[in-house]
DNA sequence: TTAAAGACCGGTAACGTTACCGGCAACGCT
DNA sequence: AGCGTTGCCGGTAACGTTACCGGTCTTTAA
């Protein structure tokens, strides 16, 4: 056994033609049960495996899903899981390509998915994207395209996310319930959507509860802990200092914690903390961190149904936009008073 | 523009043949300097893109790199991002499937793979498997192939890991040289070399300092968080519990971590803690928890570079391997004797 | 002046598969 | 007996590309 098998093997060997071995193996209903099984019977002999390349060349698709992502961190590693999960069981295999958060590598992969390796795209946009034009031909292409995690209205197309304007409010109105009176919101870069939601929330809580909100406190750094923790700093070192900080992830969270325990501040009698994404981190440092969990897995599940879905409309579809309910868990960092909240979670 | 432009409109519009625009698109010599220009301008102007399947199906091959990895967790998706950096480079493009550590998926995923969509793998394997048919498939069809990080003797191949040996033996010479005298190991399961090279590595440092080895202290269990919990809650619960634990994943450390803190031991004074990989998380928690670095990104890049010479050599090569120093840094969990240890890291 | 060399280009087969059309028996029905 | 129907099969073109061979015309060298 030199060379793979192929079709036209099958067809010498047995001396029919490949036109019917083609049809056998596809299990054809115009083909005899017998020729049938003798194609089956030697397939399996010769080791046989269809070549999906010629296939995809003739019928022009691939059964191959582009996912582009940011980075791979926790939340992003389970969405992809769940993306997974639904693709292959629908019969689809998933190209993961990792972003690195740099607009210009997310371009290089887009056109590499593009050059006929996929039939469709799943994507979360970098945060350095404010451009949007390689994805823009993706969409002329007809190729069907999901948004996921992280949606902007920049680029119109069916979406799945969470309600991260309920998130913010959520983390918002919890820290106000907890008496905290000064509330700082650690945002993200500004030209990102999920950022600009949070910070919505937060704003809504504050207006409910008849708060004025703040400039000050209101904060767009970047989005790891290295900005987080410096951007603490100076919050801490304010003449009126905020009591409470809201981070719109835990990788910030965990910056700002490390900058008021290096303060000698104390949580959450001093300062109250309440992150995002409910990374299993937040519940092992000391004191947990309050953060807001997303449904990561069904997230990624539901972007894949979608991709799917679009895919039978033949990449028509009436831009769908699904919406998923966040919850936050309750720990030690924000909690000054327990009976305030009546479900506090396990750890 | 309806359907992708092809060689075939180019040459017909040019009224060229399509070889020669075929050879002015690769830049070949023996092709006018004007037909070049020529077709270079109007292949930027119907904007066309070749055709990779045609292409791959024409040369056989595809220019992919098929990654299968049996999670995404910390280190693996650094290491994959290593992967990514060099392939690209190369001019490859990565496909990552995870096996989620099932042995059934692994196997769907590369007979997926292996239907013509990859050169070649790159492959650290799941905990579940102990049989490597699925594999030696590739093998036998003269792909490249690389293993790297899970590497086993059952699979001979090019292969990139570290030296779990002295990553076991470091961590277990430093708890003897904190004066830790009973040193128990949360060993992963029985069938992972890398765990079975680090228990090697904790067994040659009791050797060395002539304690004798106790089959009690010595606990095979799963790779999770969960079961080190129960496991340590177990061996605090002994007549003669231990005084220190060297767990071979940070998981498993961070499971420990919580059963000893249940049990209301403080850490380093009754029970060091080691761990290993040096994920993020075990300098946020308190203690900070010792554990042994490895260098995830380089071993990625690494086990890329491999696959590529592999590829230059035909698939040829005589087993490599390749391993890397890993290197233990210490932290509160570990450390009874700040002086006795000289370089302390910082956190 | 002539032959060889060089520059440039075209035609065709091939990669492995499927879609489509057409053909030939055999069978059943009137 | 004649005719349509059914069951089964073969041939060919096509998907988009490249490899190879060969051809024509111009230039160069002896």
């Amino acid at each position: 056994m030199n060379k793979p098998a192929t079709i036209k093997d099958i067809a010498k060997q047995l001396n029919i033609s490949i036109s019917t071995v083609s049809r056998a193996m596809r299990n054809a209903p115009d083909v005899n049960a017998e020729t049938k099984r003798a194609v089956m019977t030697l397939s399996k002999e010769l080791n046989y495996q269809p070549n999906k390349l010629a296939l995809s060349l003739k019928q022009k698709q691939t059964h191959n899903i582009g996912v582009i992502v940011p980075n791979l961190d926790y939340v992003l590693a389970t969405m992809v899981k769940g993306i997974d999960e639904v693709a292959l069981e629908a019969g689809y295999t998933v190209m993961v390509c990792q972003s690195n958060e740099s607009f210009g590598r997310e371009i290089v992969n887009t056109r590499r998915l593009l050059d006929s390796l996929v039939d469709g795209f799943i994507i979360s946009v970098s945060s350095e994207t404010k451009v949007f034009d390689h994805f823009r031909t993706i969409q002329e292409k007809q190729m069907p395209m999901v948004v996921f995690d992280r949606v902007t209205p920049f680029l119109p197309a069916p979406s799945v996310r969470i309600d991260n304007e309920d998130g913010g409010f959520q983390a918002t109105e919890h820290l106000i319930e907890q008496g905290y009176k000064r509330i700082a919101i650690l945002a993200g870069p500004r030209n990102l959507g999920i950022s600009n939601q949070r910070l919505d929330g937060y704003l809504k809580a504050l207006k409910k509860y008849r708060i004025k909100p703040d400039n000050d406190l209101i904060i767009n750094c970047d989005f790891n802990q290295q900005y987080a923790y410096i951007a603490t700093q100076e919050l801490l070192n304010m003449k009126k200092r905020p009591d409470a900080i809201f981070t719109i992830s835990d990788r910030m969270a965990i910056g700002a914690m490390l900058a008021i325990k290096e303060k000698g501040l104390r949580m959450p009698q001093d300062v109250g903390l309440v992150g995002f994404n409910n990374e299993p981190v937040v519940s092992l440092v000391t004191p947990g961190i309050s953060s807001v969990d997303q449904p990561a897995f069904e997230l990624g599940k539901m972007a894949a149904k979608l991709f799917i879905q679009t895919m039978h409309n033949n990449g028509e579809m009436n831009d769908v936009e699904e919406i998923l309910k966040p919850k936050l868990i309750v720990r030690e960092s924000s909690l000054r008073f327990p009976n305030k909240t009546p479900d506090k979670s396990k750890r």
